[in-house]
DNA sequence: TTTCACTTTAGAATAATTATAAACTAGATT
DNA sequence: AATCTAGTTTATAATTATTCTAAAGTGAAA
């Protein structure tokens, strides 16, 4: 993804792309694999990575606004901290809880033959598989 | 549930069967149905409940040595608070966002007819459906 | 270039959980 | 039954993740 892109991103989902927003987009989207990370691993890396320093609660706020514009999911784990996706798409995910880590599934990679019915008066807005492994 | 089975349920798991164990055991297992809550909603609830008050670190003990002896599972659902699930069977679960709601559903209930294989050296766990609700 | 709503920032505040260390107790030993 | 001891409870402090606050900074519209 071109930094161009990174600014239209922005821009699109009502983002005012500032120094510090660009910065974190960048080390976000202009990869080639999906990411996973919690705020504090974000953090760490970016601090490795820049030479401007960003303030964490920056980071939490950036990346909140990258989720509520649909640009990060976030990961339910079992644990303390909050888990990020650059995968938007519905898929699945492997979950090692030996290091901790996050596998992503596609969700083709999944199907689901029976399901039950939502219970009186709700639907189903997604369906999420976590594969637990183990050594 | 009778008591005499709450006391060899602690002993079986070389849980000693003091006073707080006992009524927070009696509390959570003497029921039909299953039962989900936070060590809060516990606490809360064992307040008004019980003569005695009992400390939220005791709650907390309690509930993780529950958990180590396989009497209660721990459930990831996305949010700060830990929830807990006094059904242990091989099962899964209906979210319902709005009101942080879990219901349970039977192993039986869900049919997955293609899943990926595990990762290099890793084997799989268990397998964990989430059905998330919308109104 | 001025303006102003939006953003960043450091630090304080909050909330969930875990650690500490002193007092207590179940159950074994005498 | 009295004593002993390792395991347990308790109040409180500490820790950790996250959110709040309010002052200073900044994109971009006019």
């Amino acid at each position: 993804m071109k930094k161009i892109d990174i600014l239209k991103k922005l821009r699109s989902s009502k983002l005012r792309p500032t120094k510090q927003r660009v910065e974190i987009a960048k080390f976000l989207f202009e990869r080639e694999k999906t990411f996973h990370f919690t705020v504090e691993s974000l953090n760490k890396l970016l601090l490795k990575k820049s030479i401007s320093k960003i303030a964490l609660a920056t980071i939490y706020n950036t990346v909140h606004a990258f989720k509520a514009a649909g640009h990060l999911s976030e990961v339910e784990v079992r644990g303390n901290k909050t888990y990020f996706d650059t995968n938007v798409s519905n898929h699945h995910h492997f979950y090692d809880s030996e290091n901790s880590e996050l596998i992503d599934i596609d969700a083709n990679e999944i199907v689901i033959q029976k399901i039950p019915k939502a219970p009186n008066g709700k639907k189903i807005k997604n369906v999420e598989v976590f594969i637990n492994l183990k050594n």
